[in-house]
DNA sequence: ATTAAATACGACTAAAATAATCGGATATGC
DNA sequence: GCATATCCGATTATTTTAGTCGTATTTAAT
């Protein structure tokens, strides 16, 4: 309940890696993995992930890796999550209509202003100021 | 991710439902089952639990149910998250300590902000707020 | 007393979401 | 050519959430 999801947390913890490099520095998979005991094949998926959607910018090969495409204070938590896991929302009805009480819910609007707050908070949230500058 | 459970919304729907009807009336799980298409076992593990901490009160046997036993302006959405889920936090590490990543996490400080305005956000906003007066 | 309607509760099963792994393809520096 | 990377679809494993079952107990009404 209200969890973050692991991959979300591997993300963050690998752009902060990155950013404290140097600049033109390539980061490889493995040393971020080796570095903070991730995975490798899942953090590998992560970061195809974020190069796909431009934050990082892969480059393959030997000595190949990740650098930082996008400064991350131009992005915030909720574009984040979208790429990693789809749209937010803490309830159903915020996602999709399918919900059998959809019609009858009594909680839907002191939830729905709820949901707002979170997503507000997360919107004003740039991943900069997660991850340090 | 970041969703609330089922069983939390069927507890608010409950628990607005019960607050909606005249203060004496004693409401069974049936009628709130049947009135907002829930799961009536599954409710009715619910209310049992919102029972058992003194939220409402049981009445047992033929025309038995349930009535408001403690004023919904007295307890806030952490305390009812609490009884229905267990302790909250956004990551691991906000409850138990066996994350692999601990002592080396480099995100933890600012995940940990995060989560430290929503867990208030949650405490600053009672149940009363959300059932409607 | 008997019955019907209700709560109480532990055990169980089902479904969904999350986490992790596998296998092979492609790219590139040396 | 080989070692080291990214790339990517498919699969499996694990955990969490949702829902069900069976049975016992309580109590009002008949
Ligand atoms: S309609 Fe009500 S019960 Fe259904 S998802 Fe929205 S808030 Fe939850
Ligand atoms: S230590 Fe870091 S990775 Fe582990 S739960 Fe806390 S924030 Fe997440």
């Amino acid at each position: 309940m209200l969890k973050l999801t692991r991959k979300l947390e591997y993300a963050l913890i690998a752009l902060t890696h990155i950013q404290g490099q140097a600049t033109e520095k390539i980061v490889s998979t493995k040393e971020i993995a080796e570095t903070h005991r991730i995975p490798l094949q899942l953090l590998a998926k992560i970061l195809q992930e974020l190069a796909k959607h431009d934050i990082l910018e892969a480059i393959q090969g030997a000595h190949g890796g990740y650098r930082l495409k996008k400064s991350l204070d131009e992005m915030n938590l909720t574009a984040l999550i979208k790429i990693l896991e789809g749209p937010i929302g803490i309830m159903d009805c915020s996602i999709d209509t399918n919900c059998v009480q959809l019609d009858i819910c009594n909680i839907r609007k002191p939830i729905s202003r709820v949901n707002d707050a979170i997503i507000s908070m997360f919107d004003n949230l740039t991943l900069s100021e997660i991850t340090g500058i």
